[in-house]
DNA sequence: AGTGAGCGT
């Protein structure tokens, strides 16, 4: 079901509001899932980056700057949007200066409303840092 | 198109 998908890819607030309890479950057969699906892919290492999502079409990158500033410094804030078409993808990102920052900013934003939209925010993926050479050379060639 | 889960121009 889509739902189920919405809440697998919930980060970490909204799983109680379906899952509250495995002990009160009406079937006796709840499989174990401390076998290795712990957390995994919903859990990232605490950093001033984080991701949120959930975002209106609507939300910019003002409104999510001044909407995660009330709780911590923001130093850079964006929302991401189609480089063709200008549009918003409906996440963005939100980095503070410290990490108790970006923890606060977390609790005090995720599971929020936004511009109508219930909005997620934890912490963002470890993104793949520059510094390979040019993986596409332009061919020089001596003439034209 | 203004899609509705996600990880960036």
């Amino acid at each position: 079901m889509a739902m189920r998908a919405a809440v697998a890819a919930a980060p970490r607030g909204f799983r109680r509001f379906f899952c509250t309890n495995t002990a009160s479950s009406p079937f006796p057969f709840v499989p174990p899932p401390a076998a290795g699906a712990t957390s995994a892919r919903q859990m990232a290492d605490p950093n001033t980056n984080l991701f949120v999502s959930g975002l209106s079409k609507r939300t910019t990158t003002e409104r999510l700057r001044e909407e995660f500033a009330k709780f911590g410094e923001v130093v850079h804030a964006r929302v991401v949007t189609d480089r063709v078409s200008g549009y918003s993808k409906g996440f963005g990102f939100v980095k503070y200066a410290t990490i108790e920052e970006a923890a606060k900013g977390i609790e005090g934003m995720d599971g929020k409303f936004l511009d109508g939209w219930v909005i997620f925010a934890e912490y963002a993926r470890p993104r793949p840092p520059p510094g390979q050479p040019m993986q596409n050379p332009t061919p020089y060639y001596g003439g034209q």
